[in-house]
DNA sequence: TGCATTTGACCGGG
DNA sequence: CCCGGTCAAATGCA
């Protein structure tokens, strides 16, 4: 990586330019066709937006000279940040002290490796965005958190027993902003069961009946059709971007991490993206009232997904079958927490796979 | 009937 | 002792 910019990055680059210009594209037909324009519009908006923070990120970070170390674990999820403004510094700050203490942490306890996300649910959409994160995840606690208006909700993988997949997360409602959740990712998952096998569950609408009718009649399918599909490409662009980006970070692992890693990393990009437009605030979409438990645990932001998980094979097609190839080719359940005790030296050899499929 | 969620109890760290 | 995190029995749901 001479001049701080390895291969991998130089190849991100280029798609997220690319992709940009595809979006700028549908963004033309979109307004032509004009049949939800305003949605459409906002939403495709954000990707762009999103698409100009990666590649400022990715700048960033490469002139820094350092995209793995300190950088890595920081920059990517935080740094979007200064770009956009409110939340990006706090979340930056929190992260990065988050993956500093990881080593500490480890130390004294054994402690997964843990980094934290922040997710506004998006109005319009009627689902946050981040949040398929392609894992299937259960409900094993709930909490009064002191000081937190709002209880946290503890899930685990699914299949950590079948499995012996040790992720967990933590989501719990923002104060402040009732319509953003923080979502604490513990561990690395090393179920096979990442995206594209996470399939949609047989009753999806379970949960999505729940979410829906805490929210409103937000049956916008149709429209998010499309939406769906580019917010997927997005989120795998992220999570390449994240892969490369952030070789140190402790999650990240030869082949099996793409599938791992997609649940935070796709939520950065998102989430930041989310804070950063003026555009979701027009209603909060959850009640406040809404039990966080509920809504949480079985909204879109899971396995649900809004039943864009249809979309998102047909769109993800590709790299549906490159995460399924590396989740599935190496499922390493052992080496996670070995690893999570020595994170940073795994990295190197990780990304390749994945950008191997991008360019 | 099997699986997921709920919720009070329990445990361990600070 | 307080608090956050997890367990596990009870309950709900399809």
């Amino acid at each position: 990586m001479e001049n701080g910019w390895s291969w991998e990055q130089k190849t991100l680059i280029n798609e997220l330019i690319h992709g940009m210009e595809l979006a700028k594209q549908l963004r033309v037909q979109f307004s032509t066709a004009s049949s939800s324009p305003e949605t459409a519009e906002i939403l495709l908006q954000r990707i762009l937006a999103s698409y100009e923070k990666t590649l400022l990120i990715l700048r960033w970070s490469g002139s820094m000279g350092q995209p793995h170390s300190a950088g890595v674990s920081g920059g990517p999820p935080g740094s979007p940040i200064s770009a956009n403004g409110s939340l990006a510094s706090d979340e930056f700050d929190k992260g990065l002290k988050e993956h500093q203490d990881l080593n500490d942490v480890s130390k004294k306890r054994k402690v997964l490796p843990r980094w934290t996300d922040q997710v506004r649910v998006n109005s319009e959409t009627g689902l946050e965005g981040p949040h398929d994160d392609g894992f299937s995840w259960r409900k094993y606690g709930q909490k009064d958190i002191l000081g937190a208006k709002h209880p946290r909700s503890y899930y685990r993988c699914t299949f950590r027993i079948s499995q012996n997949c040790w992720a967990t997360k933590q989501v719990q409602r923002s104060d402040e902003d009732p319509s953003v959740f923080e979502i604490t990712y513990r561990g690395r998952h090393t179920c096979s069961h990442a995206n594209n096998l996470v399939p949609v569950p047989p009753s999806p609408e379970k949960q999505e009946e729940k979410q829906n009718n805490h929210t409103h009649d937000n049956q916008q399918e149709q429209p998010l059709d499309i939406l769906a599909n580019i917010r997927s490409s997005l989120r795998i662009q992220t999570e390449d971007f994240d892969n490369t980006e952030m070789g140190a970070y402790p999650f990240s692992f030869p082949s099996t991490s793409i599938g791992c890693m997609n649940s935070a990393n796709s939520s950065f990009s998102l989430s930041a993206l989310e804070h950063n437009t003026p555009l979701g605030s027009s209603k909060p979409f959850l009640s406040p009232a809404t039990p966080e438990s509920n809504y949480l645990s079985g909204c879109p932001f899971q396995k649900t997904n809004f039943g864009g998980l249809h979309n998102v094979h047909r769109s993800e097609s590709d790299l549906t079958e490159m995460i399924s190839a590396n989740t599935s080719a190496t499922c390493s359940p052992t080496l996670d927490l070995d690893f999570s005790l020595d994170p940073v030296e795994i990295d190197p050899n990780f990304p390749f796979d994945s950008l191997a499929f991008f360019s």
